[in-house]
This record gives structure tokens, C-alpha cells and sequence, in this order.
DNA sequence: CTGAAAGCGCTTACAG
DNA sequence: CTGAAAGCGCTTACAG
């Protein structure tokens, strides 16, 4: 048994090369032909040498001599791949992956860190951010105290999706959800709906109230009154989606508007097995859609975030936060939103009666 | 603006604590209580510090003095998330990154490396590889030479699917699709089966040689001979599904086995529009499957790999081989084929007439 | 034009 | 019991 192959470093293609360490550095980082030091003839030797050895620099040893690493982060406070949430997450992933593509960096997801009551911590013991030179953060819901925590650092970061947090100094790019559900309701105003039911998700999250926002926008603007026209209910107060429902029924809203797109499926099923029909008795939109490929025939009309653009996007801010950092200055603010389609379904129409 | 806070070093951490930096060092790998070599007293101040610091090592710097640095590489020939392959890889990923979880390690996914041709090259100008203590490889088909090449290093990798490849030395987890396809082609004998068509993807890859291993086994089992009863289509050679089926057509077989799930669902649509009942005219078995939520009403008689499990497995036989080769061993022989489950769908029923 | 040297932040023998 | 020192493999001023 051969007795493993010690790895090639730059003083042994140096050594063949009849050169120094630093030349061979110099040569593989192109500074050869910039700075014009070192004659071509020199250099086409160590390239040669390199190719022989199929030498490659070793890339922990030129990240702690200062190079960046070219390793972004991706820190998810809920487990990425698992089926629940790979309908959610993996449009993300791609986005943000054929962005590291472009700008060549690799992809750092952190899942070493343990998960406490289904979410991750970002700090704990043996916390490895810095083993990448920025990171995303994905989530629902972050936790506002490691968000100031992170800001007081140096360390870049962007998160996904609009966040309060810090006094309004987290760096993130996130969804107008405001603006698409205010429009997404103004089209059930404009069919003249006037009673309006709302299942929402925890009242923690952002997206949430900004969704809330744009429907108590919409019913001002038609100078209705939310607290009057609108009648919700929080999915997590109550046990089952069904439930959720019966409590908000009894307001006989003419349309629903629910946040979560598998509450919203839930709901249709509910409907459809309780002989209600959407929308003719009563109309139903979703704030927002996972991936599946057309689970069920009815097509629902809803919100659809743009969420590969989204990925792609926070990988090139990051970017850009890393360079500013390594040239010593403040990284720019960053906070921004991208707009939300609607898609036209077949589950909004006029009201009943 | 406050300038950029430098990072904490154990420098620091010493100079506070009033110790020196080897013994932050040594505090920090727990080597002070293993060796006793430092009184309590010592190692509960340098840890109070290191707690008020929120320090935490540079895991380059860890990784370069030659400590693991508990990242799991994980290289795809092929882009992991973009929606076609998500379906094939996201189950994956799933089983890897709650192994990972389990083992305490980062996943490091190689998306820097130029796509050439459609595939990923492993070996480059800049090969990263290193950054990570070991490497998961995916992709249906691998370069001979790169595994061959990736054999002569000392790095260790674990590749997903079975590889024929170095003369039988690479390691690997894969599937049992030869035992799974076999016994599914005995269900087809059983029935009364006796002319099979054959839709096939690409002969390179191992699996498909599996696959069509299992076949001729199934058929010479039976005392048929493959050259009569069985026809083959390369779905690559033709170009369509519909072509494909055209070719294969005129032997009037009456069970078509087809490779790839999506070309399964094409020739199901197909015959459906042409008004083939299956399987009471044909009947249809599919040997993979892909994760979609129950595209369409029908049940296909199929082949199921477990590929989260798969997943899984492949991170913990890498882990055995990075702490071999951590220990200066050789790393132990890894080939292991799981067992594939066959989903008795509607598509397979007892020949017509 | 090129080399010797410092330094990145650690780990780990090796001396006291 | 603890510190000074070498070394991991690079990059990059700094001298010649």
C-alpha cells in the first residue's frame, strides 16, 4: 500500500521550477503579467511545472493569508431540505446557487448547528460564520436580538425578507407584499365584496403584517372600516385549519383571504367537501404559493413571489457587502423589495347574492 | 462611524485572561481537563472571557494548523437545485443534510466550478475540493479519469450510485436496481408476460447497465431469450418519447419497461391519447421515480429508490473515512447497494388476449 | 527582475 | 503547570 501522496505545495513546484515560493505565487495569481516582473519565459515554466503536478493552491492557506475565500454562507432557521419546507426553500437555493455560480463562490449551508425547538441558533458555541466571508439568512421569523447581534459586528450579511429588527438597519431583500395584497384585495373591493375573512400565519413575521398592511390599506382607501370588514383569525390560535374557519364564518365574509398556500388548500378542500362552492358562495385567495406542480386541479388565484430572483439577488448584494468590507469601508445599506405577482385564478369572482 | 472592530484573536483572549495564547488554545480544545494540565481556576477564567468576547476560533486558521474543520463537500455534476433536477436531488440533500446535522458538520456545495458542456468538472484551475475534509460526489454519470484521479489523492470522497469505474475502487452507496428490476420483470413473467419493451436512457451510466442487467437475468430465468423478447429504444438516440415508442412498437410487446420517470409520464399521455388502454391493451412500468406530488391521477407501477436514506448513509460513510485518514489509515473499502422498493401501482396488469 | 521574510490565526510537540 | 516556538501553505510588502 502505497503510503498516501504528500500533497504538492508552491515550494515543491518552486523547487522543480528552479524558482522561489513567491515566484510561483506571484505567477499563479496573475500579478506575473500585471506588474510585468516576472519574464514570460520564467512564467511558462512554473505554469508548466503546475500543469504537470496538477498543482492547485490549497484555498484554507490563501483564505488566511488574506485572500477572501470566496465561501458564501447560507444560514436557514429551519431545516432547508426537508419535505415541508424544500417546496418553499428550493426556489431560493436555486437562485442563490446559479448567482454563486456567476460571481464563483462556493456555497457554505450551515447545518451544524443545532436545532432548538425546530429552529436553528445563529450563535452558539462554536459558531462558524466567519468560515464564510458573508451569509444569508433564510427564515420566517428571525430572532431580533442575533440580528442586532450580527449588525454589531462587521460581519456581511443580508437577510431574505423584509425585516424591523435592529431599528430598521438589517440589511435584507424581500417581497412587496404590501403592495400586491393591497391590489389583490382592491380587485375583490372593485367585484364588490365588502365582508372580508383572513386566516394569517403568527403575527411575528414581517411578511405577515405586511400582508395585513396592504388589506387595511386597500379597505380604507374604499373607505371601509378593517376593524368592521374584517374579521381574522390566527391559524395558529386554533387547531385545525377547520376551526379556524368556524371562527371566522360566523362574519359570513364573501371572500377569504388566506396567508398560507397548504391552509389555503386545506381550506378549498374543506369547502368543496362541505358542498360550498368557490367563488360563487364565497371566494378564496392566497397570499402566497409553494412550488408544487399542479397539485389539484383548481387554480387558485394568489400571490406569487418571485423567489429564484430573490435568491440571486441577496447572493449579489452580499457580494457587494463583502468587496466594501474588504477594501475597509462601510458596506451600503441594502434593503430592498422586489415586487410580487398575482396570479389570476378561478377562486376570486363577484359576491354571492 | 465606529471603524470596523478588529477580530478577536486568542491573542487577545490571553492578554485579557493574563495567560498565554496556547493556552486559550489548549482551554478551547477541551485538552485542559483532558490532560489536567491546567488547574480550574486557569481554565474558568479563560472561558469566562471567551464568553464575554463572544470569540470564537477561526476555523481557517483551525483547519490550516491541521485540526478537521467539520465540513462535508458536497460536488454535483450537474446544477442541484434548478427545478428539473430538484425533483432528483432535493431527496437527496434532504438525507445529506440531516446526517451532516447529526455528525455536527457544515455542507460546503461546490458551485464555483465552471459548467462545461452541461457538467460540472471536478478538476480545474482552481479546485476547491480541499476546503472541505471530505466530499460527497452526485451526478448520474462521472468522469472515468476524474474518479481515477480523485483515487490517487489522499482526499476522501464517497460517490452516490454505484461506479464501475478504477477498476472497482471507487467508493460509493448506491441502489439495488439490478435485485429491484429483476424481481419487477419476474412480476411481469408471472403475469404472462413474455414480449418487454424497453425505453432507455443513456448506456453509460451504471444504473442503466443495473437496470438492464436485471432484465436480461429476470428473462434468461425464464428461459427467454433476451435478443427476442425484449426491445430496446435509447430514448437519447431518438428525438422524441413518441419516436422511441415507434421503434419499439413494431415487436408488439405487450409490457414496455421504461427508465425515466418523466418519459413514463410522455409515453402514459401518449397512449392515453391514442386511446391505448394500460394496462388492459399495454401495460407500463416505470423503473425510477421522481418526487413530484402525484402529477396525475395514475398510479404507476414503478421502482422507488430510497434516496434520502441514500443521502444519509453516504454522509456517515464519508465521516468513517475522513477520521481513517485523519488517523494515517488507509480508509476502508466502501460499496454498498440499498435495497430499492417497487410501488405496485395500476399500470401492470396480465397481458391482452 | 527575483528572493528572503513577515504574517494570517491557529495546533501541538517541546522545553522549562 | 505554562510559555516560547515551530509549522500549516499561502500572500504581499520589502529588500536587494
Amino acid at each position: 500500500m502505497p503510503a498516501p501522496r504528500a500533497r504538492v505545495t508552491q515550494r515543491m513546484i518552486a523547487d522543480i521550477a528552479g524558482v522561489s515560493q513567491s515566484t510561483v505565487s506571484l505567477v499563479l495569481n496573475g500579478k506575473a503579467d500585471e506588474s510585468r516582473r516576472i519574464p514570460a519565459a520564467t512564467r511558462d515554466r512554473v505554469l508548466d511545472v503546475i500543469r504537470e503536478t496538477t498543482y492547485v493552491a490549497n484555498p484554507v492557506a490563501r483564505s488566511l493569508a488574506g485572500a477572501t475565500n470566496d465561501l458564501i454562507g447560507v444560514f436557514t432557521y429551519e431545516p432547508a431540505f426537508p419535505t415541508r419546507s424544500s417546496d418553499f426553500y428550493t426556489p431560493l437555493l436555486t437562485g442563490i446557487e446559479s448567482a454563486a455560480e456567476q460571481v464563483t463562490a462556493d456555497l457554505l449551508v450551515f447545518t451544524s448547528t443545532p436545532v432548538v425547538d425546530g429552529r436553528r441558533r445563529l450563535f452558539h458555541e462554536s459558531n462558524r460564520l466567519r468560515l464564510a466571508d458573508g451569509c444569508i439568512l433564510l427564515g420566517r421569523e428571525m430572532d431580533a436580538d442575533e440580528l442586532e447581534r450580527l449588525l454589531a459586528t462587521d460581519y456581511p450579511f443580508v437577510a431574505i425578507g423584509r425585516r424591523d429588527a435592529a431599528h430598521g438597519r438589517v440589511p435584507y431583500i424581500g417581497v412587496d407584499y404590501a403592495s400586491a395584497t393591497r391590489e389583490l384585495v382592491q380587485r375583490a373591493l372593485d367585484l364588490g365584496h365588502t365582508r372580508f375573512g383572513l386566516l394569517r400565519l403568527s403575527l411575528g413575521a414581517e411578511s405577515s403584517r405586511d400582508r395585513h398592511d396592504g388589506i387595511v390599506d386597500a379597505l380604507a382607501g374604499a373607505g371601509l372600516d378593517a376593524a368592521a370588514a374584517l374579521t381574522e383569525a390566527t391559524v395558529t390560535d386554533h387547531p385545525t385549519v377547520a376551526d379556524a374557519w368556524e371562527a371566522i364564518r360566523a362574519s359570513s365574509p364573501t371572500v377569504v383571504l388566506v396567508e398560507d398556500p397548504d391552509d389555503g388548500e386545506e381550506l378549498l378542500d374543506l369547502l368543496s367537501a362541505a358542498g360550498v362552492a368557490v367563488p360563487a358562495a364565497v371566494s378564496v385567495v392566497v397570499l402566497g404559493e409553494h412550488t408544487r406542480h399542479r397539485d389539484r386541479g383548481t387554480d387558485v388565484t394568489r400571490l406569487s413571489a418571485p423567489r429564484t430572483e430573490l435568491g440571486a439577488r441577496a447572493v449579489t448584494a452580499l457580494t457587494e457587502r463583502i468587496a466594501a468590507v474588504q477594501r475597509g469601508e462601510a458596506p451600503p445599506p441594502v434593503q430592498e423589495l422586489l415586487a410580487c405577482a398575482i396570479v389570476d385564478g378561478t377562486t376570486l369572482g363577484p359576491p354571492s347574492r
